[in-house]
DNA sequence: GAGACAGGTCAAGTTCAGCTTACTCGCCGA
DNA sequence: TCGGCGAGTAAGCTGAACTTGACCTGTCTC
């Protein structure tokens, strides 16, 4: 019978693309993963690996076996998570990656709420956009991953991943300190004047931000494309333009710079993601719950 | 992570009752069955096992895992049918049982073609009744299940498994020799007077035939019933009154009695019964069609 | 082209998971 | 009451799967 720790070798060589690299990813050495695969070889009668220079593809035989291998290891995830279900034991590692902005305002009150709750489990955060966490999550890396999603923006590539929203952030408008004659949402189209602070035009918000002000009628005279929100804040309080910025960016965060809801009002959705053979389990339960709740309870800065 | 081959001991011990039966399945020692399903217990946490006398009974956790089990080694024989597959390779022992009268008037003929075409595959056969064929077949003791179903009889309950119908056997009524003015089809209402040679009652042809002399209004004066067709034969051919007999049971075997078919037609269907994950292995493949092959030539003793 | 490095493989030695053997325990039926 | 049977335990053995340290062969750099 063909042997799955052998299958799941196979299956590690396949996401990551070599055998070193597959080694590293269950702690063991190449030399090792590599007789296991020769083993497969003859269990299989197949030939599995072709040379490319130094490194190795897979042969067709070989993907065959590899998507074999998922659905295996599926069904193991699977009895495991039931397993723990019945038992309504939260206990384990729970891996979570989440965008920075989430990492920063989300996550350390539903951290500390988990761990109260569940002294057995250990939370363990990493901070990836979007896109690395989706790839985290697929490579069995993290259990979790927090993604945000702009209204305008396309839904990350889900293959076979299950997607639960828990909270909409609206996006304001900040304005330099001490133009306190504005009050309530403002159009966009009224800063058609102004200096943008943008953030990066490859963002998610930097797009959000550039297709409404052109929905707007105007093409933003944009004067420095930042990554980092704090920045964003700090130009727009030295009073050097006008810029967007999601809610949770200034939760819980004092800023001297004006805030305002847009008009009409932007908001991004924010999700978790998960494998889905895990659903039931009682760690992934709990967490999706207390993301559930602190959604439910997050109040934006503004309402618009 | 659950080790499979832990799961499959379970499984076992779950279908066989014991674990002294499971280890005689799975050829090792009681001894090492209870050491595994220990260690499964810890890595499960839950208690899998429940003392019932000097036997084990399993709690509901462990069937759950049972269950899980089933589909994690169904997805690994999935894997090694489709990898089978690619490689159009007809090679292994294919374990088969057939009711007694197919075992003796198929399965020779299939055989030997099977092992002309394919050098390297080796047939076993077994002659199983269809009840005992199928539970064999969930047990994983045979790959192919040769079952008969009377027009009237209840579908086999399947439980999973994967029916393909592949030939069609007429009933015949056999008259003791010498009554040769009765020519072609007769109905059964003409023989509400004779003695009547029956299959055992609790069969599927004796259950049949009782039933359509019942349609046809009357109930017949049973001298005896019999399990072998060789005996109903016999006694037949002895004068000691008329007996339904299918028409495998004198297929290649010169009788002396008087064959004649039913108005109406009786018949009854013979199909072979498979695991569906081993659906495209082809060692499935080959006797499979050769089963078709078989039912297309087969040419009943007489037409009716 | 020479050298350095990186990925893969091979051979030999080591470790430990999983087996057998030999025993004990407790239940059941004669 | 005793003999046998099924399950569990302890001790020892075997081999599957790992590591270590070699080598080979492409690729990149100078």
């Amino acid at each position: 019978m063909l042997g799955v720790w052998r299958l799941q070798l196979l299956r590690e060589v396949s996401r990551r693309g070599s055998i070193k690299a597959a080694a590293e990813a269950m702690s063991i050495t190449p030399s090792a993963v590599s007789q296991q695969l020769a083993i497969l070889e003859r269990e299989a009668g197949v030939q599995l690996l072709k040379k490319s220079g130094r490194r190795v593809l897979l042969t067709d035989a070989a993907q065959l076996l590899v998507r074999h291998a998922d659905t295996i290891t599926g069904a193991i995830a699977a009895a495991e998570a039931d397993l723990a279900s019945m038992q309504q034991l939260v206990t384990g590692t729970l891996r979570v990656a989440a965008f920075p902005t989430a990492a920063r305002a989300v996550m350390p009150s539903v951290m500390t709420a988990l761990s109260r709750q569940h002294p057995a489990l250990r939370v363990t955060l990493r901070d990836l956009e979007a896109a690395e966490s989706l790839t985290a999550l697929q490579m069995d890396e993290i259990d979790i991953a927090i993604v945000d999603e702009y209204d305008e923006g396309a839904r990350a590539a889900d293959g076979g991943l299950e997607i639960c929203d828990f909270m909409r952030d609206p996006l304001y408008l900040a304005l330099p300190p001490g133009t306190s004659e504005i009050a309530g949402a403002v159009a966009l189209s009224d800063f058609r004047d102004a200096f943008w602070i943008m953030d990066t035009e490859d963002s998610h918000l930097g797009q959000v931000t550039l297709r409404a002000c052109r929905v707007s009628g105007f093409e933003p005279h944009v004067r420095s494309n930042c990554k980092d929100f704090s920045v964003i804040i700090a130009l727009v309080e030295a009073g050097l333009g006008v810029g967007m910025l999601p809610g949770l960016a200034i939760h819980d965060r004092p800023v001297r710079a004006s805030i305002h809801p847009t008009d009409p009002p932007l908001a991004r959705r924010i999700a978790s993601v998960i494998r889905p053979e895990r659903r039931s389990h009682p760690m992934i339960v709990s967490a999706l719950a207390e993301l559930d709740r602190f959604g439910a309870a997050y109040a934006p800065p503004l309402s618009g």
